[in-house]
DNA sequence: TTGTGTTTTATTGCCTCC
DNA sequence: GGAGGCAATAAAACACAA
């Protein structure tokens, strides 16, 4: 324990020693004892003037003149009445409060002006400060608290919105891809559409081939295995990408029947036309 | 007047800095 | 090891409704 920790509780007041320690006795002290007027006379001056506020209450002094200044009655009374806890006056509060918007941190030279200004011990200047300083931070703490309460708020209100704008969105995909297959559907295309589709085939060259090649070839009644160089795999392969929408729309007058054997075309591959990742996320 | 909640003053113990 | 800051807490003072 540091050796300022001297401070007694205020109810055992009946040892001596105790009492000056706790009460009576401070570093700067003998200062402050020349006279609770020092700040009429040379206080005041480092930050605010506080003669006015002193003529306008005198009873400003009673802190120290009173009851902590006072002749041998009031000393002897500390030996038999546990000495109260007294608030300070609105002028001492206003005083600090003024000092405090200054600097929050109090130097030795500043405590000791203070304590002289306003007629109290240096320690209960520091006490004020501390408790102050205290204060300060918990209402600091609660307007931080608003601020990210107030962003967090705004945060969640734009996630919500986007929210709705991908639903909305989604619902949309989903229309426009009925509306196609209704189409589709009723209006076959009368020309095949050149669609090129570039892939590798199982030994890693490249196979170009035509819609109206692969369309032809599937539309072949017969299908010789011996003939097509369509490995079961491959055929089932195919077969597998033919079954999703987006085949029906690259294939669009394949029949059921017809994927049901692969079919031999010059254009043959073994590869998945779709992305299923990129469908079954899409949905 | 009294019970109760809030604010203010003060203490204690721990920590850091020099 | 002393000085000072801070968090936690006690307790007095105060405000206010019932």
């Amino acid at each position: 324990m540091a050796g300022r920790r001297v401070y007694s509780s205020n109810s055992s007041n009946s040892d001596l020693s105790v009492l000056l320690q706790s009460q009576r006795v401070e570093p700067f002290d003998p200062l402050f004892l020349q006279g609770s007027n020092s700040f009429l006379s040379s206080g005041a001056r480092s930050m605010l003037s506080f003669e006015d506020v002193h003529r306008a209450n005198r009873s400003f002094f009673r802190t120290f003149d009173q009851e902590e200044n006072g002749d041998d009655d009031d000393l002897d009374e500390y030996f038999h009445q546990p000495e109260k806890k007294r608030r300070l006056t609105v002028e001492q509060v206003q005083f600090l409060e003024k000092s405090f918007e200054v600097e929050n941190k109090l130097e030795p030279d500043r405590k000791i002006q203070l304590a002289k200004d306003l007629g109290l011990r240096p320690r209960q200047v520091a006490i004020w400060f501390q408790n102050r300083r205290a204060r300060w931070k918990t209402k600091q703490l609660e307007k931080d608290y608003d601020a990210l309460q107030a962003n967090f708020n705004s945060l969640k209100a734009d996630y919500d919105n986007l929210l709705k704008e991908k639903d909305k969105l989604k619902q949309e995909v989903l229309q426009l891809t009925d509306k196609l297959a209704m189409k589709e559907r009723d209006e076959p295309p009368q020309q095949p559409v050149d669609v090129v589709v570039v892939a590798a085939d199982q030994t890693g060259s490249e196979v170009v081939c035509k819609q109206e090649d692969m369309i032809s070839s599937s539309k072949s009644d017969t299908f010789d295995p011996d003939q097509s160089d369509v490995t079961q795999e491959e055929g089932d392969n195919l077969s597998n990408s033919l079954l999703h929408p987006a085949a029906s729309y690259i294939f669009p007058k394949l029949e059921d029947d017809d994927y049901s054997d692969p079919p031999a075309s010059s254009c043959s591959f073994g590869f998945h036309v779709e992305d299923h990742d990129f469908w079954s996320s899409a949905y």
